[in-house]
This record gives C-alpha cells, structure tokens and sequence, in this order.
DNA sequence: GTTAGGG
DNA sequence: CCCTAAC
C-alpha cells in the first residue's frame, strides 16, 4: 500500500506471509520458536504536555514465563546488531520533549550521529499503554508480541516468527513499511530506527543473521522499488515469469486513489445511489465489460489498462507484484503492501459472477502462481498460507475464488476470517455486510474495526491540528488509510470522547464493558479527555480575547508545544 | 468539499 | 457506520 508520499503501508499478514515464506522457507523454522526469557521493556516515558506523567501499567502484557536459553542467540542477535549509537535523525525534531529513553544495548558501537539525548534502557515492564513514550519490541517474547499485535491490529496472530511480528508491529503503529531497522523501538508512531547498515558490518553475523539480513535488504529493496514503480507505472511493463513469481489480480481503487491523488477516483455521490442503480439494473453490462477490462488479461486499447503483473529481481531476489487493477487503471504492486479496496467501490465479486469467463482467468491466474510457488514452499509454509486465506473445509476451488476476492488485508482475524460465502451472493465481500434497510432494500455496510495504530493516530492528529478539523487530520495524519474518511475521524473521535469520559471517572466501567471491541489504552483516553478538555477550554476564552482567530489560526498547536 | 449530529 | 443538514 502506498500513499500519497509513496510510503508505504502495511499489509496483510498473509501476504506478508505469502512472500517472507518466499523468502525465508525453510529458514523460518529456525527462529520460529525464538523466545527470550530476559523480556525486558525498554520503555521510556514521557511526560504529557499537561504534566501529567503518561504512566500506567497497562492491561496486559504478562511477563514473559518462557526461558527458552536455546534461542538466546536469535534474539541476542536481533538486539544486537543493531549499532547502539547510530540512530536516525530523522525523528530528532520531534524530540524536543523527548526522546527520554532509549532502549540500548550495551554495546558500545561506533557512534555515527551524536545521540546525545539518549539515556539508558529502562528496564520494565512492557508496558504499551505508554503510548506516548517508545514502545521497545525487541526484548519481547512471543507472548508479549502477540499482546501488542493484537492491541496494535486488534486481531491475534498466530505467527510465531518473532521478526516477523515486530516488523508487523511496528509497520502498524508506524503505518509505514519502512521497518527494516533490526531494531523495533516504536516512538510517537514513528520507528527509531537505529542504523542498521553499520550495525551489518560491525557486528559479527552469527546464525540467523542471514535470512535477517535479507528481510532488511528486501524491505529496503522493496521501498526503493515501490517508489521507481510508482514512477514509471505509466511504462508498459513486461510479464515474466520466472522462479518466484506470482500474479495475482486485484482491483484496487485505493491503490489507485492513493498513487495519484490528484485523480479523484471516487466520487463523493452517496453509495446508496450506486447500489440503488446496481439493484435495479441487474444486467451490469457496462461495468461488467468495464471490469473484464480491468482485469487486464485483454490487450487493451488504451494504455494505462491493464497492466501486466511483472516481478522485478532485486539483486538476485524477487519481488512479486501484484497487479491492481481499479477502474480502468492497473497498477502494480508488491503484494506485501496492497491495501484492501476503499469502502466506496464496487464489489468485484458480484461483477465476476456475471462473468464466469473473467473470473475464470483470474482464478488459473492465481493458481499458477500459487503452484509456482508451492514447489519452493514447505508443506509448512505453504499450509500456513493456505490456512490464514481459506476455511478448512474449503475446496481448492473455492480457495481461489476466495483468494481473488478477499485479500483483505489489516483484519482478518477479527472478521471471523474468511468464513465460505456463496460465491454468487455479493455478500462475499470482505467486509461488507448486507443490511437490511427499513424501504426493504439491502444496502452494504462495511465494518472496519479501528486500530489501535489508528486510534493513535487520531488522537495524535487531533492534538496537532485540533478536534473539528478532520480533513486536515486525515489528509495529514491519515494519508495512508485511505479508507478512513474525515467522516469516520470525527465518528470516532466522538466514541473516543465518550469512552474516555465515560470510562476514566469510575474506572469500573472498564471492566463493566461486556466486549471491548477493542481495548483502548487507559493512556489514550486519558490523553483524549485531556485534549477535550483543553480544546474546550480553548474554545470558551474566546468572549475574552473576542477573536478566535487569535488562537484558531494556530489551531490547537498550543497543545502540543514543540511537538511535531 | 467539510463538519456536526442524529440514526 | 450511514445519511443529512448546514455551512
């Protein structure tokens, strides 16, 4: 997934899965099962602008009871191949408060920029209610990092891959996929990230180093390449197929909306008006056709069609795009990083069933991918995949068909997965439900649970840039959720509010709550409430100083004095 | 095109 | 989340 910056955004896990598995195989197996017993939190805290120190212990990270001493090297190595000094210093300008803590290793590595700021780790618990304050995932265990993944993407995993969960991790709280640090320190949504290419060459690389490396590599590999295809994507680009190819079709219009935001895909109409018309004309000529085209296995007539999946070898590696196909234009990308489609689209499926020929092409498509890629994939691996994309009692058949449709990327898990939907009812689509409406008609609704990372991020922007104003916060707080609409911002923003007030007051209520969808951290409602408050307050004084421009133009900055 | 609110 | 009325 890309945004407007052409950064990139995370991705499902499956498809994480699907390629890493490409990557790393057989390798996986050994780190699978890493686990440190010296899970030490290396969290620093911050004091919140308004005094209040953001401590809390937060609900659940257990310490971890696992002393598995065999895997000490893996996670040793992780810690410490990373450079202690050299950090990046492109997180400095929010450090202003603070950087407080570091999580450090004891290493004393050449120190490239001067990180002066830093202090020692502290450590302690895992704590991931200190959001506000760096968010360390190196010395977690399997346990702790599926706390935090869970809390971050509000689903469990099942991935035991400790890298892998903390790429992850860090990807969703970062919302970025430039995580190829070897080290996870997660600060104000942003990944310190500590020089890793020093930290290559200094360190001694012992066992597992190797397929670390090429994860790093790979990630930085893939960045570049995102962005030199993002650039070129008006080129024609060529199909090949080679060892480690896989092409899949999917239609994306996010992808689309977000690699040329200039070009407003979606119309703002009603969605109701779209499936109002899609009901009554049942006969989809027009958009079928449209689709087919899409799809892009025809040679099209105009150019920016359909475009070939093309895979691009990255020093001897290869990176398997997808190509996206959205309302006429095709785009590539690595399929780590599609994004699910926008909420206001159309549903594929439903197209596809009117035209069994298209869909027919995709599904050998896919499959040949998927066998391409089977011959290099363990039965492990390969099952995994399988596993996270279909239901057991799935017949292939069905796995394809799904696989086409669904991607569905950020929740799966929480979306019951992908349970077997009649593929002639266009209520397969991944998060769309029918609901019925009260003039008898069914209308979609798609549900998308919030984040935690999200949720992070609204707070965050509503901070910067003040509660009221949400599409500023979502063009800049938000320009990789695409799906997020400033709509949705102020919705939740509002459910943000009543919880944090709601909940804070008593504080039984939290426990009260039959299913917190998702349990938000005690240290975001508080902030919430705090930004309430003094957004509030910020709109009373306005009888005395008679303008409110005077601080409206500045916005709620004051807020957050010095940061960002 | 955005925002605030009710549903 | 959806839909609308009001900017």
């Amino acid at each position: 997934m890309v945004d407007g910056n052409g950064r990139l955004v995370p991705a499902t896990d499956d498809e994480l899965m699907e390629v890493e598995g490409l990557l790393e195989n057989e390798k996986r197996e050994t780190h699978i099962v890493a686990d440190t017993g010296q899970a030490l939190g290396c969290i620093s805290n911050e004091v919140s602008p308004s005094g209040m120190p953001q401590l809390e212990s937060s609900e659940g990270l257990s310490q971890s009871e696992n002393t598995e001493a065999d895997t000490e090297k893996l996670s040793a190595y992780l810690e410490e191949t990373v450079p202690s000094g050299a950090k990046s210093s492109s997180d400095d300008h929010v450090t202003q408060s603070g950087r407080v803590g570091e999580c450090l290793k004891p290493l004393d590595g050449p120190l490239e920029g001067g990180s002066s700021t830093s202090t020692g780790c502290i450590s302690s618990k895992p704590d991931f209610s200190k959001l506000k304050g760096e968010i360390c995932l190196d010395n977690l265990s399997i346990k702790e990092l599926h706390e935090v993944f869970k809390a971050t993407f509000g689903r469990d995993t099942t991935v035991k891959d400790k890298l892998w969960l903390k790429r992850r991790i860090a990807m969703g709280l970062t919302n970025s996929c430039d995580v190829s640090a070897t080290s996870f320190v997660i600060k104000d949504n942003k990944l310190v990230k500590k020089d890793n290419e020093d930290g290559f060459n200094n360190v001694n690389l012992g066992a597992g180093k190797e397929h670390l490396a090429v994860a790093v590599e790979y990630n930085e590999d893939l960045l570049n390449n995102l962005s030199s295809q993002i650039d070129d994507h008006q080129t024609t680009s060529e199909v090949r197929l080679g060892n480690n190819v896989v092409e899949n079709n999917f239609a994306s219009e996010d992808l689309a909306a977000d690699q040329r935001a200039a070009k407003r895909v979606r119309k703002p109409t009603k969605r109701y008006i779209e499936e109002l018309s899609e009901a009554e004309s049942k006969e989809y000529s027009g958009r079928s056709i449209a689709s087919t085209k899409s799809i892009g296995f025809r040679p099209l007539s105009s150019k920016a069609h359909a475009r070939p999946a093309r895979n691009v070898s990255l020093e001897g590696r290869t990176v398997i795009t997808r190509l996206d196909s959205l309302g006429g234009f095709g785009i590539q990308v690595p399929c780590v990083y599609r994004i699910r489609r926008s909420r206001p689209r159309k549903n594929v499926t439903a197209l596809l069933k009117f035209h069994p020929s298209g869909m027919g092409m995709t599904a050998t498509f896919i499959k040949k991918g998927f066998d391409v890629h089977g011959s290099q994939m363990d039965n492990g691996s390969m099952n995994k995949v399988l596993e996270a994309k279909s239901t057991p009692e799935q017949a292939p058949e069905q796995f394809v068909a799904e696989s086409k449709k669904e991607t569905t990327p950020t929740d799966m898990g929480q979306n019951m997965g992908l349970k077997y939907v009649d593929p002639s009812g266009d209520t397969s689509d991944d998060n769309v439900v029918t609901v019925p409406t009260a003039k008898g008609g069914i209308r979609r609704k798609h549900h998308r649970a919030w984040t935690l990372s999200e949720v992070m991020k609204l707070v965050e922007g509503v901070s910067k840039y003040g509660a009221g104003r949400w599409s500023e916060i979502k063009r800049l707080a938000f320009a990789s959720y695409s799906y997020r609409t400033s709509v949705d911002l102020k919705d939740k923003w509002r459910n943000l509010l009543k919880a944090s007030f709601a909940q804070t007051p008593t504080d039984k209520g939290a426990n009260s709550r039959k299913h917190p969808s998702m349990l938000i951290p005690a240290s975001i409602l508080l902030r919430v409430r705090e930004l309430a408050e003094m957004q509030a307050q910020a709109s009373l004084p306005n009888l005395s100083t008679g303008k409110l421009s005077a601080c409206g133009g500045g916005s709620v900055n004051e807020t957050r004095p010095g940061y960002l």
